[in-house]
DNA sequence: TTGTACGCGTTATCAT
DNA sequence: ATGATAACGCGTACAA
């Protein structure tokens, strides 16, 4: 096992100091060149490498980027993870990844772990409990130790902070507007429990797009299921006993279910009934029939996240200017609903 | 903005030196109860926590873990993932995720980027283009450098060390000799083009089934296709011009896909023609019909393979024995097969 | 009981 | 042209 070189090994075995060596291998003009090949050349052989740690020290910078989600085995969060993952990669930095697991224990936890000096600044999603305690100390913390936040999707106006977020209410908007115009009367809404941000802004949406084009608001066509919704009694009983002539779902699961639901009480999809799902996966792409479904640009949104933390990081300044991107989402079309 | 607080910081407060206040904080014997308490009030007042680059630095270990997959946009990879982060998260470890994007040379960078000193081992699955090439040196190095690695699902001979893989070719074997056993006679193989080992050792399964089973082989079932196939002309021309009763397929998209041509030809599934996929992901539960297929326990694969890694990591002694721990596979039997 | 000194690996500043 | 020294933050063996 040949050990990591050091340019203490260097210098030793070289019969320079220290300090020579690592002005030799920067190619400082102080060093002879005689003295700087000999000390280049020996390096290369012993693939000689700075050490990344001793480096972050003395910088008090670890190129290291913190990122806490709810969930990594989730399409959306997954895409955002991955523009993240690319940007972050194509400027040098790490990706440290932690997943809260949708627990509040577990994001202060992880957090704490990383604020104490392993990463520049955070990306992060807020897990569902949080939303729901609507405690962010934690995040608070961090912020005034100057450690530079960027929220996604799932955030807070509680902090202030660089954000990014898809303009959800917009695009349940334009989806249940597309409905109407396709001639439905009676559209459902399909949403998790209440305290998910994104889902309160999608039902904003679908009922002012309702009231907008003059349709009177039901709430029994409103139907709540548990975010994490395994059991099908709730929904099936919903389809089977409600007259319905389309959907908007917050998710592609929810979607794919509810259409399971419609075809097998006889419905034809999309005549007799049309289905608009949220977060363009690979569900909707591989669906039968395939899904319409309001792709979120997860990739693009974990891209600007990255860049945005990324020029925080990097600014000199204590840059107290936080702005919020709204992305704009797009409906994709297939055969779930008439075109 | 309150900067983050350093022992020295509290030792010019407390006008006692640094190590007191270190050696206050871990409650040493030495240290008095008077000024133990005076620097834990402070140490508590102001939050004080330990530096982990610091601790890093001087321990030679950074408690981070490197991960690097071929690709996060994957339901295999992924679960694999939250099953080492789950390990690692509860041993006090974090992760950083590095994605290769089945590039050989990201794979090289990214390695050697995070060997210097950012982790203490690695977890990971060769790229498409690495297994192509056969070229292994950037994990040679790695080894002989001492630092521990863990390779799972893209393995290769080459490398000693640690690894983690399902018994593919008992998978496949076993759900060809299932649909044998339930009447089959045609069975068609789609595949990936063969650099992939995994692929090769499905396929083994494949024909060792109908060997045993005195079904002649006919290579004109089988297709191979690229692994990042988006066209559909190749795979719809197969299954309109051959006579077949039974697919598997080495992965769901594949699966889903030949499903709907299958369809769409006329048949009945599962009547006239059985489908069976790898990686039991969310398609296989949510395809219409729902898909019979090898589920690979990923998440279990994380969780050893981390373990693993974390064993080795911790070991005092240089231990140069390695095990292979293959996991074994199951078949979900949904909708796409008789029963 | 407290403090000094050193080392982890690197770089920057200041001598020589 | 080269080297010594200090500093990043921490822990610990050793000295006082």
């Amino acid at each position: 096992m040949k050990q990591k070189i050091t340019l203490k090994h260097i210098a030793r075995e070289l019969e320079v100091s220290i300090s020579t060596v690592s002005k030799a291998l920067k190619n400082s003009e102080e060093i002879s060149r005689d003295t700087k090949e000999k000390v280049q050349a020996f390096a290369k052989l012993y693939n000689y490498k700075p050490n990344n740690i001793a480096i972050s020290l003395k910088n008090k910078r670890t190129k290291n980027i913190g990122v806490i989600i709810p969930d990594i085995v989730h399409h959306f969060f997954t895409t955002v993870f991955r523009g993240i993952e690319k940007y972050a990669d194509s400027h040098g930095y790490n990706v440290i990844v932690c997943v809260s697991d949708e627990s509040f224990d577990k994001e202060v936890i992880n957090m704490e772990m990383l604020a104490n000096g392993s990463i520049d600044g955070f990306i992060m999603a807020l897990s569902a409990e949080t939303q729901l305690k609507n405690d962010f100390n934690h995040l608070k913390e961090v912020t005034e130790q100057g450690i530079p936040l960027v929220l996604f999707d799932r955030i807070t106006d509680e902090i202030e902070c660089d954000k990014v977020v898809i303009d959800d209410k917009e695009a349940a908007y334009q989806a249940v507007t597309k409905l109407i115009n396709n001639g439905r009367k009676r559209i459902a809404l399909i949403t998790t429990e209440s305290y998910l941000n994104v889902s309160e802004k999608r039902a904003e949406g679908y009922f002012e797009a309702l009231k907008d084009n003059g349709l009177a608001i039901d709430e029994s066509l409103v139907l709540r299921l548990p975010y994490q919704y395994e059991d099908e009694q709730k929904s099936g009983k919903f389809f089977e006993s409600k007259e319905i002539d389309a959907v908007l779902c917050v998710n592609e699961i929810f979607a794919i279910r509810c259409m399971r639901h419609a075809i097998k009480k006889g419905l034809k999809i999309p005549e007799d009934i049309s289905f608009i799902g949220f977060t363009d996966g690979i569900l909707s792409k591989f669906a039968n029939p395939r899904l319409t479904s309001v792709a979120q640009h997860g990739e693009r949104m974990g891209e600007i996240a990255a860049q945005m933390l990324i020029e925080k990081v990097e600014s000199e300044e204590e840059n107290e200017t936080y702005r919020t991107e709204i992305l704009k989402s797009t409906l994709i079309e297939r055969e779930s609903t008439i075109n």
